[in-house]
RNA sequence: CGCGGGGUGGAGCAGUUUGGUAGCUCGUCGGGCUCAUAACCCGAAGGUCGUAGGUUCAAAUCCUGCCCCCGCAACCA
């Protein structure tokens, strides 16, 4: 338990570009089940959510969709199907749910940005990039689209202007003091690739301003300028506490500092970037950064882009919610990476829950009923002769809660829950070796006997079902009404010790809590609703909107495409998406360009062939090897997916000839 | 020589920090039981712990080389 006896724990805000997957649901859900599990043991919790909805892409995102942003993103978080309904649905104990678009956020921020600028730590710089005049907007180099304006498509010119910068470098030796010296980041093997990825190299000022885009929070001091998203998304654990605004007032009552949970991908920043602004604003950094892993599919990560995303609604409902949270905490190290398949879902929910768990809760019930019509006789609580077996159950049951205890304070609730099941499997063995129906042949002689077997039967349930809260919490209430434990034997100091269950518990056998799950059957229906929502999603093929800016004749003529003729073309060794082609340009010498698109072809089908090329674009170097203009494909995106085609002509046209 | 993670019976994983009987779930085979959701309990088969060396009385575990997979970064003129 924390020193102040207050526990405030996060999950990262997420991105509402779109809907929320199975990623996000076990973070969610495993952050939930961590605050759930403080509760029990009798913590003040404050369990923080929430939404990060500022940013050019959700900007462009809206626009697609002839929205504006705040539009955009109160569809998708406050929407049928949204952010906060799945959150429902999940049966999600947040106490408080941010939203970076509300006011006393951004209020905060504008505070928080001040603050950081008076103190010294962010100064006016200068930023470099390019500059594409008509659109007015400023454009790294990997946001450029062949070179020229993503927007307009015009070419873009080298240019700087006034930007804000962090002095992120300034509390680069704290930071990694932080990392290396301390347990602020876990699991330990994130440390490394922090340390030796961004700290070895050193750390550069941050630039946490931009004007190329307005959706965001505007620097109220220099209108024009927007704060970095990245400033205004991490600032959210404290904000939400009331840091810098007068909504909430519990930042100062002892809830900061609290537990980050975050994935794996945005660690980096919670990592460096965010104890790096806390120094600089003179407040603590977090208690612990959590980064957890990914859940994969297909041995790959989960995207839109590749179309493999899991539909938690679906399975949610299809399963049960306490099923699929169940699930997610029991089947993967919550550290790693681990699997997801529909299979393994189905196989845990029926081993586990079914066989093992909702069985032994069953069995035990169905014969306290049918022996002793569900009220077992006094004095049932003790018994003179005790078998060994009787011993080992009392002696696994009283240790559990301790194990239980140090497997989730280190953020391992896989471990937790393995060692609860122990106790199921001991259970279910216990009543083999009882031979309950056997003592039932015998009554009334072996009434005692037969009542001390059920209350040990009942007693270990009940202190399974105590631990098991936190991950199912509404199923564990059926199971102590099953049982017969009032709320007051459903607490965590009940748990610690043997024999809290009233000898007088009136036991009532109900409805099964977990049923088995048909495995042929709910895979067919799978598969059937996944086609059904990937069908009815997206049109089957998109492609770009065209542009609407008129690009002059002059312009256009300068552009000097030729047919050419495919000598050789090879992969770019190191390189995934690298071809390299010697080609035919009809000048008598060589011309070599390099093409990202050997995910879409094999070198040796290309040779020989006739295709398109711009030959006036100046020379660029990638992955150390010099291209000189660029091939012409045709793109579009097919169920979710990007296509790419050569522009590929007639060989009888000769090499080298102009296309105009 | 960009950075990190991983390769353990048919499948999925634990064990590697602190060397000494290789453990778990599923699957397969055999047995037991009948209280229970055809569930439960017991037993068996099945592993050169990626590979080649090294250290050691002893290596899945420590050291070195190599191979393969995954992620990040880079890279899509």
């Amino acid at each position: 338990m924390s020193e102040t006896g207050k526990f405030y724990v996060t999950t990262p805000i997420y991105y509402p570009s779109d809907k929320l997957h199975i990623g996000h649901t076990y973070c969610t859900v495993a952050t939930d089940a961590i605050a759930r599990y403080h509760r029990l043991k009798g913590e003040q919790v404050l369990f923080l959510t929430g939404t990060d909805e500022h940013g050019q892409k959700i900007e462009d995102k809206a626009r697609q969709a002839g929205l504006t942003p705040k539009e955009f993103v109160d569809r998708i978080v406050e929407g049928p199907r949204g952010v906060r309904e799945l959150w429902k649905l999940m049966n999600i104990s947040n106490d408080r749910f941010i939203r970076t678009t509300d006011d006393y956020h951004v209020q905060s921020i504008q505070y928080i940005f001040r603050k950081m600028h008076d103190n010294g730590d962010i100064y006016k710089g200068v930023y470099r990039g390019k500059y594409c005049k008509p659109c007015e907007s400023f454009w790294t180099d990997s946001q450029l689209k062949d070179g020229c304006c993503p927007d307009c498509g015009r070419p873009v010119a080298d240019a700087q202007e006034e930007a804000y910068f962090f002095r992120l470098s300034k509390y680069a030796d704290r930071v990694r003091d932080l990392l290396e010296h301390t347990d602020f980041l876990e699991p330990r093997s994130r440390v490394n690739e922090m340390v030796k990825n961004f700290l070895d190299p050193g750390l550069e000022d941050l630039c946490v301003s931009r004007t190329s885009f307005t959706w965001g929070i505007p620097v109220d001091f220099d209108p024009g300028h927007v704060v970095y998203v990245w400033v205004d998304a991490l600032s959210n654990y404290i904000t939400a506490l009331g840091y810098g605004n007068d909504r909430y007032h519990d930042y100062d009552q002892g809830w900061w500092p609290g537990v980050n949970i975050v994935g794996k991908e945005i660690v980096r920043f919670h990592a460096i970037i965010w104890p790096a602004m806390l120094m600089s604003l003179g407040e603590p950094v977090p208690k612990k950064v959590f980064g957890h892993g990914w859940l994969l599919l297909d041995g790959g990560k989960m995207s839109k882009s590749k179309g493999n995303v899991v539909d938690p609604y679906l399975l949610a409902e299809r399963f049960g919610v306490d099923a699929l949270r169940f699930f997610l905490m029991r089947t993967f190290p919550f550290g790693a990476d681990g699997s997801f398949s529909n299979e393994l879902l189905i196989q845990t929910i029926n081993t586990d829950l079914a066989n093992d768990l909702g069985n032994l809760v069953s069995r035990t019930t169905a014969m306290a009923g049918k022996y002793f019509g569900g009220a077992l006789p006094g004095g049932c609580r003790e018994w003179e002769q005790p078998q060994p077996w009787d011993r080992q159950l009392r002696e696994q049951a009283a240790g559990l809660r301790e194990r239980y205890r140090q497997a989730m304070d280190a953020y391992a609730p896989h471990r937790a829950l393995e060692e609860v099941f122990a106790l199921i499997q001991r259970a279910n063995k216990y009543i083999d070796e009882t031979m309950p129906w056997a003592l039932a042949k015998e009554l009334p002689g072996s009434a005692h006997r037969l009542a001390h077997v059920l209350y040990n039967l009942l007693e270990a349930t009940r202190l399974c079902g105590i631990l098991l809260t936190p991950f199912m919490p509404q199923s564990m209430d059926k199971l102590f009404d099953q049982i017969g434990a009032p709320p007051q034997q459903r607490t965590w100091d009940s748990a610690g010790a043997w024999g809290g269950l009233s000898e007088t518990a009136v036991v009532a056998k109900g409805e099964n809590l977990f049923p088995r799950v048909d495995v042929e059957q709910a895979l067919a229906e799978l598969e059937k609703a996944e086609q059904a929502t990937q069908s009815s999603g997206e049109p089957a093929v998109e492609v770009e909107p065209q542009l609407t800016q008129p690009v002059d004749f002059d312009t256009f003529c300068r552009s000097d495409f030729r047919a050419v003729k495919v000598k050789d073309c090879q992969r770019v060794k190191k390189s995934e998406k690298l071809l390299c082609f010697t080609l035919d340009d009809g000048t008598g010498t060589d011309r070599q360009i390099l093409s990202g698109i050997a995910k879409y072809y094999q070198p040796e089908q290309l040779v020989g062939k006739t295709l398109v090329a711009i030959v006036n674009l100046p020379p660029r170097k990638m992955m150390g090897l010099e291209s000189n203009g660029m091939l012409i494909s045709a793109v579009h995106t097919q169920g979710g997916e990007e296509r790419l085609n050569l522009i590929m002509v007639d060989d009888a046209i000769p090499a080298g000839a102009k296309l105009c």
